[in-house]
DNA sequence: CTGTTAGCGCCTTCAG
DNA sequence: CTGAAGGCGCTAACAG
């Protein structure tokens, strides 16, 4: 033992450790990383030492040491959002598992505030990225984190080819299962609600819609297809703009739970009955869907199941660098009022 | 000029910008961080230098040099949460303007993982933190962050005078407008659903309750009160409960949106009609609040604010760390039609 | 205005 | 098993 804890006048450094021990500073650190065999006694005043200041090594200076941080750095376009919520969340919990940190990065929607946020994460020489991009292209996103070669897994919007995985979720399935049941309660007439169409998300619903249409041999008329940002606001003044035309359609699939939101404060504005007057189905199963009126029929996913596939992808992409991977995230159909059943 | 790009080997680093431009390390250095004057030739031959070499100046170096991370932490029980997930938003968005990254840290409502929250930023020398605690102790704070003298300001929940601010929801405006609403619509036996007492918003929401149905003359039976986690579960439970009594309360007032949920959920299933048979009003207005059936009253706020406002303080304090400072963010009722207003 | 020197805190050869 | 030495990349003194 030696003097008193210090004064706080600056906090412990390894070499404070070291010395307050009575060995080198080399031992110490072996010691509390538990490399090699020691005497019992060494160790044991090694750690007492740290306990006694209240050592806490600095991430910093072992991350320039070693090279490695143990941070992933995680791009959305809006946390606020629920989706990417709760994407952040199962990523997080995968990753802490792992031992891995999150920076976190939202880009705003806009490709200049994901390449900011890119360089950024790679200036703090994250160890992967967790990207849901909205729209930068592969050669922006070579050069702005490609020559470093950081791992990288993009989810829910993916970059062709680009990185060491995705993970997407199944929209075609989706898609398919709205329309297919639509069709079944017999609707002709469907239009359909879209998000933007500069994410995978956007245009594989999209062109999901037309396929099934086409299967089903209905045809789709160009003005019962709306396009737009991911907005409540959008979906309103889109089923307004529908429920102006001549023909209007029948029943309508949103492309996500704020569009069929949209949709249905729409509806209510004019008085509509759902589904009597038209029906509606989403894409994204919101937790209060039972309890909206009508409640709403919507194809469900797990979100935090998206980030947490994509981190295990990129903590394996970390650690060996490996094939390029894919992976697809199931969704299920969950029938209430508004396409028409009289379930629950 | 020199020799051609490098080959990426590694990636550059400021002397290899230093010796393509012709100059010193120092020199480099001055020019990319704008301190000092240059000949308009070195000056140029450097931010030629680092454009061509792909420079991407090392934070981590930097940061152990100046001792200054630029980055901030940020602990919440569960970032999936709509309200933390849109205080985070807040929050990042004023942190950027003032040049601070975000490092983000779920503590899962437990203290231990409020502690191991802690220590990981701490060690990674974060120059702040903001922290919606779910009840860490003052002693285990002080020791966890104290001691380093890490700025932090609480919000939603505060950790009595500790820290370098906090900033508060008005709960107990909050609870007094709902509880005069039901008032006026002449309800006299009404009940709560609260949240965790652990937590601030919990506590003084109840309090208030209590508060106001004393001013009010009213009396509040002991089983017309309910507390649980904040989940919607729970509020559903507690209905359940609040019903099946002798005495049943003509009105409820629910903590939280999820709570209410809960609620809504329950009287669904007994097929109640809301407001007729039950009155319910909410803390926290969901935005789709309007949507639901009936579509709910509720006190109101803005969550994405309280991030701001925590992270301006913040900003305030790690720059010349002035008296503790603490705020309130300002609530709203809107009323609806679930307290029986006829309304929207 | 510019270069030289030194060191932030840690880990990891290389000797002993 | 342990200690000494060096360097990760950058910046802040201190000279010139």
């Amino acid at each position: 033992m030696n003097s008193a804890p210090r004064p706080s006048g600056r906090d412990a450094t390894l070499a404070d450790v070291a010395e307050y021990a009575g060995v080198s500073a080399s031992t110490a650190s072996r010691a509390l990383n538990g490399r090699g065999e020691f005497t019992p006694e060494t160790r044991a005043a090694v750690l007492a030492a740290a306990e006694v200041l209240n050592f806490q090594p600095s991430a910093l200076a072992r991350s320039l040491r070693t090279r490695t941080t143990y941070t992933v750095g995680f791009v959305v376009p809006d946390v606020a959002s629920p989706f990417y919520a709760a994407a952040l969340k199962g990523a997080q919990g995968a990753l802490e598992e792992s031992g891995y940190r999150v920076m976190l990065m939202n880009s705003g929607q806009e490709v200049s505030g994901e390449v900011t946020a890119l360089q950024t994460l790679v200036s703090h020489r994250v160890d992967g990225l967790l990207l849901a991009t909205t729209g930068i292209s592969a050669g922006r996103f070579e050069e702005t984190v490609g020559r470093r070669g950081t791992p990288c897994v993009f989810f829910d919007s993916l970059l062709a080819g680009a990185g060491a995985g995705g993970v997407r979720i199944d929209n075609a399935r989706g898609i398919d299962l709205l329309v297919d049941h639509l069709v079944e309660h017999g609707h002709r007439s469907i239009a359909i609600i879209g998000g933007s169409l500069d994410e995978t998300s956007g245009r594989e619903r999209l062109d999901a819609f037309h396929a099934a249409m086409h299967r089903h041999g209905l045809s789709v008329a160009p003005e019962h297809v709306r396009v737009g940002r991911w907005a409540q606001e959008v979906g309103r003044a889109a089923t307004h703009e529908l429920l102006d035309l001549v023909e209007p359609p029948t029943a309508v699939v949103a492309s996500s739970a704020e569009l069929a939101l949209g949709c249905l404060a729409a509806s209510r504005e004019r008085g509509l009955r759902l589904p009597a007057d038209l029906a509606l189905v989403g894409f994204d199963d919101p937790y209060f869907g039972a309890l909206l009126e009508p409640s709403l029929t919507a194809v469900g996913y797990d979100a935090e199941e998206v980030g947490a596939v994509a981190a295990r992808l990129l903590v394996e992409a970390m650690r060996n660098s490996e094939a390029r991977r894919e992976l697809s995230i199931p969704v299920t159909l969950v029938p209430r009022r508004s396409c028409g059943c009289e379930a629950p």
